[in-house]
DNA sequence: GTCTATATCCAGATAGAC
DNA sequence: GTCTATCTGGATATAGAC
């Protein structure tokens, strides 16, 4: 085939999100320093070299996984913050949706999983570092605001807002790595049955019909 | 002074536990590969070598304490098991100790950090692997046993044994976590109110004397 | 755009002096 | 028991051919 700017750059495109997608799995699977790029080369089928010519290095490989997933999530709570429901209806919602996530698409559990451990760990590259401390607390202030909400309206549960969030993230990235951890093959924990019971006053199931998370 | 095979016996110990210390939180904090032999010997104010001269090698030292922490759990669940308490007390009791061990003691944060990454993680030697695989189960049943019996008491809440469990731990492990990572500075969530509320039925507070963990 | 060969560096581990 | 010097393997990253 003859040189096609077009085809080129949707060479590019297609190469770029299979190298991120394979990192992705060996980063949460074997953290940052114990991934090897020949690793993510031979998931990928392509060369070591090659992997290179796509990214500069490790580091910005991790860089760019990190700066999605906080992305993806943060974006997720926006909007569930915009949409016109009562607090409690939020909360439902988003426990419904993340576990639907979580359960039907591999990768969202493990961006949940990516952001867990960056957060944990103290040796990742500077920039990311950053995106985590500036970033990470943003979906736990989100739930948190939805708490209180609810909590004046007296839909929610009494309890300190802040901690009723971290205990709802909490719980979801434990499934996520759960999941990230035994996939499928092992039977995961109904957590749709329990959240209610801890979190929001039992309310009728309602259906929703758009996506809350991009690209699920 | 001269040789005196009891105080050689002495430094041993003292130094191995350092160690052992040292390495236990950068293990939690960058990783198994992510730590450096030469980082945990300047931590610890000694040389690489001398390092390599209590334990044959960077993997020896984490199987090592992937062990301890793994004992640690089980056998406090065993003796949580054998008390002669009704099974909802059983898990106040275990609640309770838990997160005060995770607050007042920070090495007991750090044990349950670790063996969270170390069950997360794929390149583990070997050894503590396999120990994980064995025995990182054994608090989850333990758990599930006791609400199980609780159910059929009617003391404790309704919902699967197993995903209560996961729950359970899900929680106390988070909560390690974000005390390794933020240490006292953070306000830490208070999570003993929200434990009794989702898992068992209230009952007035009572008192327990003798330690549940060892070594705490 | 893709591959192979290779330079470079760094961390794990050892040897031997004190 | 402790340290310094050193060997060695392996991983990151690059150069250049195709």
């Amino acid at each position: 085939m003859p040189r096609n700017p077009e085809a080129n750059q949707k060479i590019r495109q297609e190469r770029k999100e299979r190298i991120l997608a394979g990192a992705l799995e060996l980063f949460v699977r074997n953290g940052l320093s114990g991934t090897k790029i020949s690793e993510v080369a031979r998931k990928t089928n392509m060369s070591d070299g090659l992997v290179y010519h796509y990214f500069s290095s490790k580091e910005e490989l991790f860089i760019t996984l990190v700066e999605g997933a906080l992305n993806r999530i943060i974006e997720a709570c926006e909007r569930l913050e915009s949409m016109d429901l009562e607090p409690h209806k939020q909360i439902k919602y988003a426990i419904t949706e993340l576990v639907k996530g979580i359960r039907s698409n591999p990768s969202a559990c493990l961006y949940h999983a990516l952001v867990f451990q960056a957060a944990i760990c103290e040796n990742i590259p500077g920039k990311a570092k950053k995106n985590i401390q500036k970033n990470h607390v943003k979906p736990y202030e989100a739930i948190t605001r939805i708490i209180s909400n609810g909590q004046k309206l007296g839909t929610i549960r009494k309890g300190n807002p802040e901690d009723l969030s971290f205990f709802f993230w909490n719980t979801i990235n434990g499934l996520a790595i759960h999941q990230a951890m035994y996939g499928k093959s092992a039977q995961s924990p109904q957590l749709e049955s329990v959240y209610p019971i801890f979190l929001i006053q039992m309310e009728s199931k309602s259906n929703v019909r758009h996506k809350w998370i991009r690209g699920s």
